[in-house]
DNA sequence: TCCTATACGTTATGATATAACATACTGGCG
DNA sequence: CGCCAGTATGTTATATCATAACGTATAGGA
């Protein structure tokens, strides 16, 4: 079961990872619509929601928008750095320091679930050029 | 200048230091109203905006919520405890973690501005209730 | 007092996200 | 082969979050 959830998503992960910048749900939407299809926001949002399940697609929590995995393995917690210049978005792993996160929230008793890590500033590209201008 | 902003940024403030767990914008927008005021959603964003510069208040991002911080510093970044279960935040403060954070993200010529962390997860109170359940 | 800054109220709208329900597809089983 | 059960989908509607734009009011300085 769940072909048809697949194609879905394949089409939402093709779109999503030809840009390297962040896209909202709805940028999505209008992407896969320039095709032929007729798709309404729900149908993003469930393949959305099973690709980030899956890990395959992160959500940007302080962007309201969604990227690719840029990393061979998914299922895991990201560190995400985003240019709020150009709006690309690099990840980067630490275990160690997902551990060290875990073991400050857990002082108080607290159970970790899930880490949302992201980073706002510039990206190398960025401030090369405005050191130029 | 600004003296009546500050009126407003100061019940926006008492409304949220009411609650240990995170309001909405719109949350905050209702408890207001059951005043005599009579107040429109761009009032409270700017409010919220104002507090939120100051490090008088944290949005947190993976909720589009806010919560009053519960520090004695104001202007640092925060490393929040969110509990999926009861809603309750409690914030946590790590310079060094900060630090580390920043080199990951830095060694590809990264330049932070802003942290976002967030760990979303059980508290200790819904922990112990569940575990008698 | 007048002028200017700024904040405010108001209206309208944009952007993000999901509930609810009927339909259509897929695969298994008789 | 035809039916059934389960799931994804399309569709409609709506909830939720956030801001643009503009006119008004207020406070403080000249």
């Amino acid at each position: 079961m769940g072909k048809r959830g697949e194609k879905m998503q394949a089409e939402v992960l093709a779109v999503l990872r030809r840009d390297r910048a962040a896209m909202s749900a709805y940028e999505v939407l209008g992407q896969l619509r320039l095709g032929e299809l007729r798709l309404a926001p729900p149908t993003i949002y469930r393949a959305l929601a099973a690709l980030t399940e899956r890990g395959e697609v992160h959500r940007l929590e302080s962007l309201n928008a969604f990227i690719a995995c840029q990393c061979d393995k998914h299922r895991h917690a990201s560190i995400l750095a985003i240019c709020d210049d150009c709006g690309s978005v690099e990840e980067n792993l630490s275990p160690d320091l997902l551990d060290e996160l875990s073991g400050i929230a857990g002082k108080s008793g607290f159970a970790p679930t899930r880490h949302v890590i992201e980073i706002h500033g510039q990206c190398a590209d960025c401030g090369a050029a405005r050191a130029c201008a």
